[in-house]
Order: structure tokens, then sequence, then C-alpha cells
RNA sequence: GCCGGAGUGGCGGAACUGGCAGACGCGCCGGACUCAAAAUCCGGUGGGCCCAAAGCCUGUGAGGGUUCGACUCCCUCCUCCGGCACCA
């Protein structure tokens, strides 16, 4: 009886040997066969959680497998250790959130390092060390002098407990992510990258990716990116407001210009105060303007019904000449379009309503197709279908989609407008109110204002004596050195920028960093990148669809364009990507005495019933992973008790990479069978391979062993197509396994060789076996690598899978020589008939007409027609 | 509201480009081994008709269509999931 299979006792061992021979090593240089693979890299929380797991097991498989085939395969691990949880231990537990972060580095690794991932660890970096952040600071002067990093005054989401700005997606129902603490809307400067500035060059972008990305994630950096062709349209103001002469909107509706009855601004445009100044209602738009303003985000949108002020100001619409009053209304955006909207009531619904609150007139300028005349009293909504122009003046009669472009290109004759396009795309804010980020690095001078910190003074390092005891605030701006400092231009007093970038800037050029991760000269080493850039298979989760995936392209053009990358890195850092799944499980809960669920880890379960309180279990949704639901799995007692390979292989097996996985332990014991009857097997051929010779006899096998060898060759095809591009990795494991369920027979049948004398003629069997178990090895150890390398030396083989490479197969040895085709009477399956694969069609039609069945359903039937698919069926079509 | 995606056995999921639906795994049923259990091994397993077998019928969310043939293509509808959401 062969020993058990323990993988506590082997996965340290081959980690050990992998780190020893620096099998994951990648080569500074690599030639035109090199694999970058890349994971999105985490931040340090200090645990690892199945969700990593499934997400780097996904990776170690492409890049054992690239490795195997002979690539150069670069596969680096990294931290992104900036960010907010590390200051908030800070202020609750009194941590320095440096010590906190490497304390939470030093766990992870430990943990990732435990699943035996292919990772070249001589390039792990974090990117809060200085040696990293400095680049950012230079490259933000770099975007400062070109006019691609800029100040403004902005309204931002402020969230008072957190005591910082949010990105729109950390705000959720008018709440920070967090804490769940009301956001308000608030006016500060901010920093900002001139993202807009790329928006054509990030759209190209999505539509050269098309293919290689998930559709998913180019619909939504599409929509986000949100290009719209439409009018610009100058309507001139009766009186002058300020400088202003004219208010210019944007539409996509041109053809509705002689159906404009009033003008709606947002609450924040530029001239909203300006043009009520002398006409009485300066009081009441001040009252509206501040009213509106403070609304939280979120009512904006959903809660708010139609509302506006008249500013007591008139423009002229160009077409007509006629007089349109100004209103504010609080549906008008200020960041899309121009922050005006001409007002189209018969229309537009939101103009209609508005319209009908407010008494003003409805004039109909397209009717529907077939005559029907609208009537405004009557109208009940807008009219926003296609149709026919009418009150148009010379336009009257025309298609309106035809008016649409007619009415452009008169207004650009005009002067007073023509074709423009808008987009939604905005300027990514990248001011933080933080201390543990990157220091922004500039200096604010009474006398010369704004003034980067020159490249020698650079990098502006943070402190490493922050407070973080008082509550609210930044440290960093009470810091009692850091924020004075005196001008680098005039030598004045000056004042340091205490506020901090984004954490998602680190994250984008991460992947360029890895390249070289220690080179001094600059942000990254420019023969490096030129080698190993694009990232050719990047993979993380969906929750970055838009977000960080379209700050790292967006920042990847610019340093281009600053000369940070060579030219010939292309555009787009990341040729393939990956998006996978969640890792979800059954909650269990009962009900409190507010029927809100108490959750229940799964062993406080017991017979349907609380171990906590008695009551009766609701078995819940399969919901992701989380603490709180009490619905993770540990890894460490996890590996502990099946090992990593288990751990691997369920993840894998379970589901497809890019679907949610419901974790089952049922589904976990079966993966782990799997592997210990691999093992099993394996141990009970090694004799058998080590004695077999190492090459097929050529010639005819007897026909179990020339099947067992084709099924060996079909696997290798099909696991190979499997991982290659599409990582179908659930089938490769499928085929796996028939492959394992063969040999296990084959095994069986085979007489081990060290018991048998003497036989009297060659027996190919061993040798089949042999290759098929060797075959089997290759296969599975991308997936289960440990084990793998384990069974390897025992069947008597040297060194590591990895290193003897990714098996080929012989289409000749895999071709089919029987083929069972198919028999159908008009579709109807009837019978089944196993022919020689290249058959005439003429002899295969005759051996299905003899079958048994079909003839019976043949008999007294006119053969009209005979469909014939080669190796696949036969269809008789009889009447 | 708009834009996507998905609905296949008891469960997770297969099925190339329109060609034998349900691979593989889980679960379940039966058997072997065992004093017994665990582990392991062997067999069965969409539903129905039939004593049984052979065979037949039926079956991929619902209804219709195209086709010799539809999980796959087209139309209508239902359900679920995701994204956007006053975008002028």
């Amino acid at each position: 009886m062969a020993e058990k299979y323990v993988p506590g006792e082997i996965e340290p061992k081959w980690q050990r040997t992998w780190a020893e021979r620096g099998l994951f090593r990648a080569p500074d240089l690599p030639g035109a066969d090199k694999f970058y693979l890349l994971e999105m890299f985490p931040y340090p929380s200090g645990r690892l959680h199945m969700g990593h797991v499934r997400n780097y097991a996904i990776g170690d498989v492409a890049a054992r497998f690239q490795r195997m085939r002979g690539k150069a395969v670069l596969h680096p691990m990294g931290w992104d250790a900036f960010g907010l949880p590390a200051e908030q231990a800070a202020m609750e537990r009194k941590l320095d959130p440096k010590q906190w972060t490497f304390d939470n580095i030093a766990e992870m690794r430990r943990q990732l390092k435990l699943l035996g991932l292919s990772y070249d660890w001589d390039r792990e970096f974090a990117t809060c060390v200085p040696e990293y952040y400095r680049w950012e600071q230079l490259v933000f002067t770099r975007m400062l002098e070109r006019g691609l990093a800029y100040r403004r005054k902005s309204l931002v989401n402020w969230s008072d407990a957190l005591q910082t700005v949010l990105a729109n997606e950390q705000v959720i129902d008018g709440r920070d992510y967090k804490l769940g603490e009301p956001v308000v809307q608030k006016e500060l400067e901010q920093w900002f990258f001139r993202t807009t500035a790329y928006a054509e060059r990030l759209l190209a972008g999505v539509e050269a990716l098309a293919g290689a990305w998930p559709e998913r994630v180019l619909l939504e950096q599409r929509a986000r990116i949100g290009r719209s062709e439409g009018t610009e349209i100058r309507f001139p103001l009766e009186r002058p407001a300020g400088d202003a002469r004219e208010i210019v909107v944007f539409t996509t509706r041109p053809d509705t210009l002689f159906g404009v009855t009033f003008m709606s601004l947002a609450a924040e445009h530029p001239l909203a105060f300006e043009l009520a100044r002398g006409t009485g209602r300066e009081a009441e738009v001040r009252a509206f303007v501040e009213k509106t303003r403070n609304d939280l985000r979120r009512l904006r949108a959903e809660e708010l019904t139609k509302d506006g002020v008249f500013t007591g100001a008139w423009c002229t619409n160009p077409a007509t000449g006629e007089r349109v009053p100004i209103y504010i209304a609080n549906f008008v955006l200020m960041d899309y379009g121009t922050g005006a909207v001409m007002a189209v009531p018969a229309h537009d619904q939101r103009d209609f309503e508005f319209a009908r609150k407010f008494g003003l007139p409805i004039q109909v300028v397209i009717e529907p197709p077939g005559g029907t005349k609208l009537d405004p009293a009557a109208m009940e909504c807008a009219y926003v279908e296609e149709g026919r122009q009418v009150n148009s003046g010379p336009f009257d009669g025309l298609p309106n989609t035809e008016g649409m472009r007619r009415i452009t290109a008169w207004l650009a004759e005009r002067g007073q407008g023509g074709p423009t396009v808008s987009w939604r795309l905005r300027d990514w804010c990248v001011s933080r109110q933080r201390a543990w980020g990157c220091p922004i690095p500039v200096v604010q001078c009474d006398a010369c204002g704004v003034v980067p910190v020159p490249d020698d003074q650079l990098p502006v390092l943070l402190p490493q004596d922050l407070a973080f005891d008082v509550r609210g605030g930044n440290p960093l701006a009470r810091h009692p050195t850091f924020p004075s400092t005196p001008c680098p231009k005039c030598g004045g007093p000056g004042r340091r920028e205490t506020d901090t970038l984004d954490t998602f800037v680190e994250s984008s050029w991460y992947f360029l960093r890895f390249c070289d991760p220690t080179w001094d000269g600059g942000p990254v080493r420019h023969d490096r990148v030129a080698a190993w850039m694009p990232v050719d298979q990047y993979i993380g989760g969906i929750e970055h669809a838009v977000g960080h995936l379209m700050y790292a392209r967006f920042y990847h053009m610019v340093l281009k364009d600053l000369g940070f990358l060579p030219a010939s890195v292309p555009d787009e850092p990341f040729a393939r990507l990956l998006t996978q799944g969640m890792v979800c499980k059954e909650t269990y809960f009962t009900l409190d005495e507010n029927k809100n669920p108490v959750w229940h880890y799964p062993e406080e379960v017991i017979d349907g019933k609380s171990k906590l309180n008695g009551a009766p279990i609701t078995v819940g949704r399969v919901e992701k992973m989380s603490k709180s639901k009490r619905n993770v799995v540990g890894l460490e007692a996890f590996v502990e008790r099946y090992g990593a390979d288990t751990a691997r292989l369920f993840t894998l097996f379970a589901a497809p990479p890019e679907k949610d996985l419901e974790w089952r332990d049922e589904g976990v014991e079966g993966c782990w069978r799997f592997l210990a009857r691999v093992w099993r097997i394996a141990n009970e051929a090694a004799g058998t391979v080590r004695a077999a010779p190492d090459t097929v006899p050529p010639g005819d096998l007897p026909p179990r062993w020339q099947a067992l060898r084709r099924l060996v060759h079909q696997t290798t095809r099909r696991v190979t197509r499997d991982i290659d591009g599409r990582f179908h990795l659930n089938t490769a494991v499928s085929a796996i396994m028939e492959l394992t369920n063969a040999v296990a027979d084959a095994v069986a049948a085979t007489p081990d060789p060290a018991r048998t004398t003497c036989a009297a003629e060659p027996d190919p069997g061993p040798a089949v076996l042999r290759e098929a178990i060797l075959t089997l090895l290759r296969l599975l150890s991308p997936f289960a690598p440990h084990l793998c390398d384990e069974l390897w030396q025992r069947v008597g083989q040297t060194g590591t899978v990895l290193e003897a490479g990714w098996p080929a197969w012989d289409e000749a040895v895999a071709a089919d020589q029987v083929v069972t085709v198919a028999v159908q009477v008009l579709g109807k399956l009837r019978g089944q008939i196993a022919v020689p694969v290249d058959a005439a069609e003429a002899q295969v039609v005759e051996r299905a007409k003899a079958e048994p069945n079909v003839a019976r359903f043949l008999e007294g039937k006119k053969l009209v027609k005979t469909i014939f698919v080669p190796g696949r069926l036969v269809n008789f079509v009889v009447k």
C-alpha cells in the first residue's frame, strides 16, 4: 500500500526547491517570446481572502503554462500600499501607518507563499516607499508644466466623518462607502488631471481593444467616456451679463430649435448671479441657487421634482429672433455640455414638465408621421419620436433627421453655432486630504503663486512623525514643520501643499515599475519597459472596470507623451484582460426582534437551529464572501487541512473564471479526492513508469493501448487550447479528470513489472502508460504544482515539471480512426454506427440504411433527401 | 427609464462555426471490501410510457418562426443579474 497523500509534507518542500532554484525569476531583457502576466496587486489589508486566491490561481495557471511553453515570463507581485485603512488604524489603534502597512504586507506575503504561486519575488515592492512615489511627484510636476495637472475650485463629495473628499464610486446613496455617514457637496480647491484632453484617444483605445477585453468592460468604459455628437448653438443675450454677450448651449436635437420657449441654466452656471443683477430677482435667484447646490447629489437625481427660478434675463433665439426667458433649473448639470440647455417643452420630457409647472409656452415643431396634429394644450407628455418639421420656417416639411443636419449647417453658415462633440468624461480629481499618500509636490507662495517643487528638491518626503491622535482633518496639514517651507522660486515664505494624491495614481503605473523596480534613473527604465510592455494578460476584479482601468490607460498615455516611456510602447498597457467573478458562499441567519438578520458561521448551525439562540436558521442567498455575512472560508485552516493544490484546483474547477464561484464544501472534497486519486495512481504505477522505455515503439499498438495513447494526445490538445487565450480552465480540468480515469483503468490492468516474470514478447503497455502518466502530470502541474512535482520525482524523473516543459501532441496520434455517426430520420435519432473516419459518403449512407431501427423508419417512405455531415451524422428526409 | 448579460438534470457546470443535449464534478441509489464504519473500488442516475428489455415519447425560461436538423439564428414575452441614470 502506498503512503498517503499529505500535502502538508510535500508543499513546503517544493516551494523551497522552487525558490532555491530561482525558477520564477524573470530575465531583465526578454526576447520576442516574452509573456507579461499580471494580476491586480492587492491592498495590504493583512488578510488574504478566497477572492485573492482565485485571482492568483487563475494567473498562476497562465504563468506556469506560458513558462512551460518556453516563454520568458514576467509574473510579479507587489502592494498597493497607500490608502485610508492604514490611517484609520493609526487613528483608532494608535499605530504607525507605515508600520501597520509593512506588518500587513509581511503577513499577506507569508499567506501568499503558502499557495505556491510562481512570482518573481525579487521584483516585489510597495507603493508607499519614497523610491516609488518620488517618481509620481516628478511626473506630477511635468504634468503641471503641460497643463495636464491643474487646480481649481470644485464641488466635491465631502465626508465630514472621514474628513476627506470621496470619488463618486465611494459615495453610495449619499453616504460614504466606509462608515455610511452622510456626504455633502462642498466647494474646495482641488487638483485635477486633465483626463478630458484624452477622451478621444481613450475612446479610440476602447474600440481597438474589442475582442481582447471583456465586452462588458468596454461597454462601461465607452459609457463613461460618453461621446455624443450634437450641435452648439449661441443665443445672444439681450443685455450683456458681465463680459458675456451670449449663452452657448449643446444639443443633440438642433431640429427642435424653432420650438425653444425658454432657456435653462445649471445652478452652478457662472452667469447665474450675473444675469439676475439689476432685474430685482437677485435674492430669489440666490436663494434657489444656494438651495440647489446644497442638495445632496443623490437627491438631485432621484427624488427631486423639476424646480427652477426665472433670472429676469432674456436672450434671443438665433433662428426665430424671438425673446427667450432664462431660468435656473435644478435638473441641469453644470459638468455636462455647457451647463446651459435650450428648452423645447414640446419635444423634451424634462422641459415639458418644467414648462407646465411654470406656465411657459409649448411650441410644437415636430409632427408625428401620418399627419396627426399635436395640440400643445392637450399634450400629456413631450413628443420625442421622429417626425416632420413644422413651424420651422424654411425647414418645414423635412423629416426631422434631415432637419438636424440642415439646421446645424444653417447655423454654421450664419456664425451662430455648428456641429460639435460633447463628452461625459470628467477630469480626474486627484486631491485627497489625507496623510498616508503621495504628497503633491507644490508650494503656494503669496508672491509667485503655485510653484512646483524643483527636481533637485524631490522627493517631498512624508514626515515620519505624523500625529493621528486627533480625530479629523489632515495630519499633514497639522504637522509642526511639513507645511511651512520657503518658496522654491523667490525664497520667501511658502506653504507646502498638504493634499496627497489619489491612490489610483500609484496603481496607474505599477505595472511599468515591475519591469525594473529598483531603477533610480527615472520612473521606468526604457529598455526594460520596451522589452516587457505591454502586459500580455491582465487579470482582476470587474469592480475596476472603469475606475482603475480607465485611470491606468490615461496615465500610461500621459507618461508616453511626456517621454517617460519609449515611443515603441503601445498606447494601451493591457493587451488582454480577464475579469474574474466573485467567490460566494451560502449564508445562514436568524432574525432578531427587529427582523434584522443575525448572520451565523456554518459551525453555529446545528440541525437547522442556531447554536447561539436556538432559533431556526434560514438558509440565505449565496453571497459574496464577507466577514460581516460570516460566510468566509479561512485560507490558512483550509491549506492546513487540504493543501494549497486543492484550494487552487477547486477555485479553478468549480466555475469558469469570469463567472461567480459558489464555494461548496462537497466540491472541495471532490477536488481533494481527485488529487488523492492521482497520487495513488502515480504511486502505484511508479515502478512501471521507471522501468518502461522512454519511447513508444513504432507500429500498431493493441487497440486498448492505442486508445489510451490517442486520448493522451487528444487531451493535450484540448487542455492546451482551453488554457491558451480562452481561459476555459474548468473544462481543462474536466479533460484532465477524464484522462485520469482512463489512466486509472490502464494502471489497474497493468501488472507491476517488479512482480512479473519475463514476458514472452515485448509489451508496449508500459511505454504507453509512461507517456500517459508523465503527460498527465505535466498537464495538471499548472493547477496543482506541488503534487505534480512530487509525483514527477516519484515516477523517476529529475528536476521539476516546470523545467520539463509543456507536452506536445501529435495530430496523427490524436486523430480518431473510427467515429460514431448519428443516424437520423427526419431529424430524430434512430441509430448510431461506427465507421472509419475517412469512409466515403456512399458507404456510410449504405451502412446507415442497413441499421435495423433506421430501416424500420425508412420502410414504406419515400426518401427525399439525404444529409451527410462527415464524421458526425446522416439524416434521411422522407415523405 | 436606457444599455448590456444570463436562464440547460437535484446542484456547479459542458456542448467547436446550426449537427447524437447533459462532458467532468457534486449529490443520490445499488453493489464489492469490512465484524462494523471510514476510505477505496465497480455499476446506475433528465422526465415519462413499458413487468422487463428492445424501443418509443418528451425535454435547454414561455410562445411562435426559419431549417433536413435549433441550447445555438430571427420575432414576441417572462424572470434574474449587472451597468448607467434628469447627459440636453
